[in-house]
DNA sequence: GCCGTTTTCGGCCCGACTGTTTTCAGTCG
């Protein structure tokens, strides 16, 4: 099975090999293109291939089609195999430093012969680089700053981790009179899973001031950049932070420039031409005679391209563009339309609150009801439940609903999926709870077809009600089991089985892209905080980010329905 | 290399900043 994301790697890498043998942009940026398309595909592109449906994908004409036969059907790309050839891999690596492009890239292979990030650091600090032609003295020193930056920023930042960041940031230049219009943008504004750096837009007619309170921030471990449109900084955390002011009257050009994707952005203006316009940071542009005709919204925007407004989260160019021109845009969801949370923790497992103190914290955020989900006997690491201790916990549960009113808690179970795809809890015991919620959590690395089988026995068994964080990612520390999540989702939707959006920080599981791929074959979902403690119960916030960058609506999650409601749907016990 | 409401050939988003230059190339988002 030939990966999607290996896929990717491999056009991206050809992509970058190109770039160094000077090739013409246009191919270079369709190999980047689909290497993009691939890794963001809810689908397998071999499963795809051998339906003879390649051409589906944008992107994907007849020269990559034949590439990717040959990847599915031999292994490897002669192509790319000869490409590799041309220049050692260490040189494209040169190209993930900050500051290093083709270019140099090539230069600094070619007169210095250097293969590697590390060698090119040597090279200059013994100032070899800054008598190369179109180098000098800062040119170097900046390739010095752009390898100790690489050498931070290799991995991506937890949405988690940079959005609390982010708003503490924007917290404090709100109060200022000279910030007229001020937000967060780039992809927290998406609300990707996670982020490369923070950037934050400011409107003011004073940006020296701007600027000036920005780099003393409290916050600022090293200031990378500084000017009146646009300063840089390294929060402790090593998170970069972008602050860019603009005026007044552009200000929503550049948001809408600076919270991307770059893809929508590309589609856009390329709407913006075919109508004799043309769009950057500062406004909206006619081409005849350079009158500026929108800039300070968003909206305005959008409405001068004949387009209704799209959210954020949709912006990734991956069809809302169609969607907008049909009428057919989601009405998304939103975290007031939520009533309940399906997947939390007490101290009768490896939580670290009571079920009533849980309950209540949940009726203080508006919710309806619970579900309490500890985990089941295999799990003896998490403190799991025994047949014994899940009875009384059942019985704790239905003290706390005769004690504490307005709100409802449910009787359920994280029950773990066997390595059989037997479930760790007979039967009889599960049908005495609310709500089953059944999960992986060990026998990780099974093959495909033995997990798939697996997860597809589990959800063939009346009881289940909902499969937990489905897919096994943690972000950043483990990658998703190898499961053929396609075949899950059609089977969820053929059993009526629930699929779970995990909201902890680091699972985000299912993510954005299996979540719609979910919603379009008829399949229903659920968000759950995984909440340990009262504070994690706030995580159901990420949950619908994810739900809402998975287009769906309100009617797509279960937690948005009435307690009642919720009953009838259940599987009958 | 891809793609089509001008096109199966000739296009393919747009601008800022930096550091090196003597009018611009390279990189970035």
């Amino acid at each position: 099975m030939v990966k999607n994301a290996e896929l990717a790697d491999i056009f991206a890498n050809i992509a970058r090999i190109l770039k160094i043998k000077d090739e013409n942009v246009f191919k270079i940026r369709a190999y980047e293109r689909v290497a993009a398309t691939l890794e963001n595909l809810p689908m397998e592109a071999e499963t795809l291939y051998r339906l003879d449906k390649l051409n589906e994908i944008p992107g994907v004409g007849e020269a990559i089609a034949q590439k990717i036969g040959e990847l599915v059907e031999t292994g490897r790309l002669e192509y790319y195999e000869k490409l590799k050839k041309s220049i050692p891999e260490g040189v494209f690596e040169l190209l993930n430093v900050p500051d290093i492009g083709p270019r140099k890239a090539k230069l600094f292979y070619e007169e210095l012969n250097i293969t590697s990030v590390k060698e090119l650091e040597e090279a200059a600090l013994q100032h070899k680089l800054q008598n190369l032609p179109g180098m000098g003295v800062k040119a170097e020193k900046n390739i010095l700053r752009g390898i100790e930056l690489y050498k931070r920023r290799e991995q991506r930042t937890l949405l988690g981790a940079a959005l609390p960041i982010a708003e503490e940031i924007v917290g404090e230049f709100k109060p200022l009179g000279e910030v007229d219009r001020i937000s967060i943008a780039g992809s927290i504004r998406r609300r990707r899973d996670t982020i490369g750096d923070i950037d934050i837009l400011i409107a003011s007619k004073n940006p020296e001031k701007i600027m000036n309170k920005f780099i003393h921030l409290s916050q600022v471990k090293e200031v990378l950049a500084e000017g009146l449109t646009k300063s840089a900084i390294l929060t402790h955390q090593d998170i970069q932070v972008d602050l860019r002011v603009v005026a007044p009257d552009s200000f929503g050009a550049a948001l809408l420039y600076f919270t991307g994707s770059q893809a929508h952005n590309v589609h856009l203006r390329e709407i913006a031409v075919r109508m004799g316009l043309k769009i950057n940071e500062y406004g909206v542009f006619q081409v005849k005679d350079d009158k500026k005709i929108a800039g300070e919204e968003e909206e305005e925007i959008y409405r001068i391209l004949e387009l209704p407004y799209i959210m954020p989260e949709l912006r990734e160019d991956r069809g809302e563009f169609e969607a907008a021109q049909n009428k057919t845009l989601p009405n998304l969801v939103e975290i007031s339309d939520i009533k309940g949370d399906f997947h939390i923790h007490t101290i009768d497992s490896d939580g670290i609150n009571t079920i009533e103190e849980m309950a209540v914290a949940a009726r203080q955020r508006g919710y309806q009801y619970i579900a309490i989900t500890d985990h089941s006997q295999s799990l003896h690491i998490a403190g799991g439940l025994d047949e014994q201790r899940l009875l009384e916990q059942i019985k704790k549960i239905e003290q706390v609903n005769q004690k504490i009113d307005g709100i409802t808690v449910l009787k359920g179970i994280e029950v773990d999926i066997k390595p059989d795809g037997t479930l760790d809890t007979p039967d009889k015991v599960l049908q005495k709870l609310d709500i089953v919620i059944a999960a992986i959590h060990s026998g990780l690395r099974q093959e495909r077809k033995k997990l798939t089988e697996r997860l597809k026995k589990a959800m063939e068994n009346p009881l289940v009600d909902i499969i937990a964080h489905p897919t096994g990612r943690i972000i950043g520390y483990r990658e998703a089991y190898d499961v053929d999540i396609q075949e899950i989702i059609q089977i969820a939707a053929r059993t009526n089985t629930v699929l779970e959006i995990n909201a902890s920080l680091e699972r985000m599981d299912l993510n954005d892209i299996y979540t719609r791929s979910a919603k379009e074959q008829g399949v229903l979902l659920s968000i759950g905080s995984d909440a340990h403690q009262i504070s994690t119960l706030d995580n159901m916030y990420y949950g619908i980010t994810i739900a809402r960058r998975g287009w769906l609506e309100k009617e797509n999650l279960l937690n948005t329905l009435p307690l009642d409601k919720i009953k009838s749907i259940l599987k009958k016990k």
